[in-house]
DNA sequence: CAACGTCATGTTTGCGTTAACATCGCAGGT
DNA sequence: ACCTGCGATGTTAACGCAAACATGACGTTG
């Protein structure tokens, strides 16, 4: 074993050592280290100079149990690899750096019932405050799991209002400002590519999709589901671009929609010269689509401020009971979409 | 303010309590939260059903404090908005898990030193046992940062093999294989659109880039700069297009490679016909991109278990000093890319 | 000039856990 | 019957920190 910079035999520098080094109690030490009133500048200065010369760190663990509070927040997902979950997160360690908290990851493998589990008892181990959950709360349910007491929650993608605090995108307002955008180009209707099954913000759309139809009177086509990839979405495209009624398409995705355009151009079918096609979440990558795909516009950055911020209020014992909050969405306007085709 | 299940005034449940209910010492239910042997199996029933009634969790922060570690590891990134971060860290998250660590994600907002310094000096004072820096180290040092002691270290995206663990894809040899390609199919030589300056990724690759051009006896073009986004790509498409000796093109990522595609698209530049494109990473979409896009395949996945293996080595004071592990890419053939046009 | 207040600093204590050691009871050998 | 040994369980102490309280050295004021 190599004597230069490997871990001490006995433990880290503590306040104990810095104290001793300064010459004062490390009740002084722990007054500079959190930056307390009442300590004489020359005696600061010393007990900081004490410190860097030890390498001192404050050992989280202890101050953590002696405040009772870890200052952390646990993000349960399924994924990172969407879009969405992925700048969700981003926004959530933001704020909560801000607010000086970090984030804990528990990715969960597998969407089984048991994998939920597994994570959350993992997580109930956990040092953290809070959780913020990203994903549809029945699965949780559906593992008839209790949660930890003292533990806060706030969900994402979900329906669980009346149980929970729920932030999300507002997916129907979303959806029909979509469908409501094809229809005033002139569309007899609108077809749609939905999400996978247990997504509850593909269902939140569909839904939308299905109703904004109906309000105005119109033709449901059948619904073609994908699972949120391009490559689902090229298949759902190949079915659609055999459609010779099918003018306009609502895909629940960006993803999904680029691979609905392929499928059309591969086709033949031009868009939006044939085939108007509109998207969802606005990716960075959709302004250089071909075309340039007209999306309805998710604020994630909104959704983990909003996060973060009903999950503090829950910690800190503020006034804030089960409920829904809604992030509004924004269509965007590009080139995949323009009035159907003369007859 | 409801009463229900808000959090108790007091603590949390701690072993004392359970012991209490159980009738054994809190000795005993260590032992039995941690599973250690000499606990006769009607005892532990009994701890156990008291654990239930109770709703206990074990205190990680206490046993963090008693234990000198605390499983969990700090990753430090930039952004988590590129395909290459966020699917790492993903891998990440679940190799660790599997290896019974959590992930604490420190997002560093801006990418000056300033702000490499504050994520740092917050993750020292974050409960971590080693740390991986996605992201080129020199930023680090430009802030001449001492590591904190006992804190272990592994990085990605960098080029710092002679002082720390680094783990990355083989940029040079995937940039050789695209570059090569497209020599093979006949064209004269190849053009590229590099990433951010800095990035040690997109240096490395354009450096490979340079070097096969050289080795071949090529001209070697001017270099596009983008910063990985589509957009950028586009308006770097938009310049090679008006290039009419341009018949290849290697863009350092699929997303630049997608802009590209359209500018190309836009200016009646047919792709594979007219120009071949290589792109760099395999994103999912890129099997939908019009017409689907050649590229080279990075294992997101084993970086990130190769990253956690070698932190979970150092952590562990096993033999593993400075150097650098090669993830290997692979060349993925599809339709963006064909032998030049007959002059 | 004595009593008191104020401010800097020190001492004690306990947060929840587990390692190390102590104890207790019982089976088996003499 | 008595000791031995072992397996199950209990007791003690310490991990590092910060709140609460204690001390002590001043300066101020009636």
């Amino acid at each position: 074993m190599t004597a230069g910079r490997t871990r001490r035999p006995g433990r880290a520098v503590s306040m104990a050592d810095v104290a001793r080094l300064a010459g004062v109690s490390s009740q002084t030490v722990s007054r500079v280290s959190t930056g307390h009133p009442g300590v004489v500048e020359s005696t600061r200065m010393q007990v900081l100079a004490a410190m860097q010369e030890l390498g001192y760190r404050p050992n989280s663990a202890a101050r953590a149990l002696k405040l009772g509070e870890f200052r952390t927040i646990g993000v349960i997902l399924f994924t990172l690899a969407t879009t969405g979950n992925s700048r969700t997160v981003e926004a959530i360690a933001g704020y909560a750096a801000q607010e000086g908290y970090a984030i804990t990851l528990i990715p969960v493998a597998v969407p089984t019932q048991d994998g939920v589990l597994g994570a959350f008892t993992r997580l109930g181990e956990l040092a953290v405050d809070g959780i913020i959950v990203i994903m549809e709360v029945h699965l949780l349910d559906a593992a008839n799991l209790t949660l930890p007491p003292g533990v806060q929650v706030v969900v994402v993608d979900s329906d669980a209002g009346d149980r929970y605090p729920v932030v999300d995108t507002d997916q129907a307002d979303g959806a029909r400002q979509a469908v409501q955008h094809l229809l005033d180009l002139g569309h007899e209707t609108v077809w749609h590519v939905t999400g996978p099954a247990e997504s509850f913000a593909a269902e939140r759309r569909t839904q939308a999709w299905r109703r904004t139809l109906l309000e105005s009177g119109r033709f449901v086509p059948p619904v073609h589901r994908g699972d949120w990839s391009a490559d689902s979405g090229y298949r759902a495209g190949l079915a659609l671009a055999r459609e010779p009624r099918c003018t306009a398409i609502f895909a629940a995705n960006d993803q999904m929609a680029l691979g609905v355009l392929r499928a059309l151009h591969e086709h033949g079918r031009g868009v939006p010269g044939d085939v108007s096609i509109v998207g969802f979440d606005d990716i960075p990558d959709s302004s250089s689509f071909i075309p340039p795909l007209t999306t309805v516009r998710q604020d994630f950055a909104e959704v983990g401020r909003r996060c973060v911020q009903g999950l503090l209020r829950q910690i800190r014992n503020e006034p804030a009971g089960p409920g829904t909050v809604l992030v509004p969405t924004r269509l965007v306007r590009r080139d995949s979409t323009a009035p159907p085709p003369a007859p």
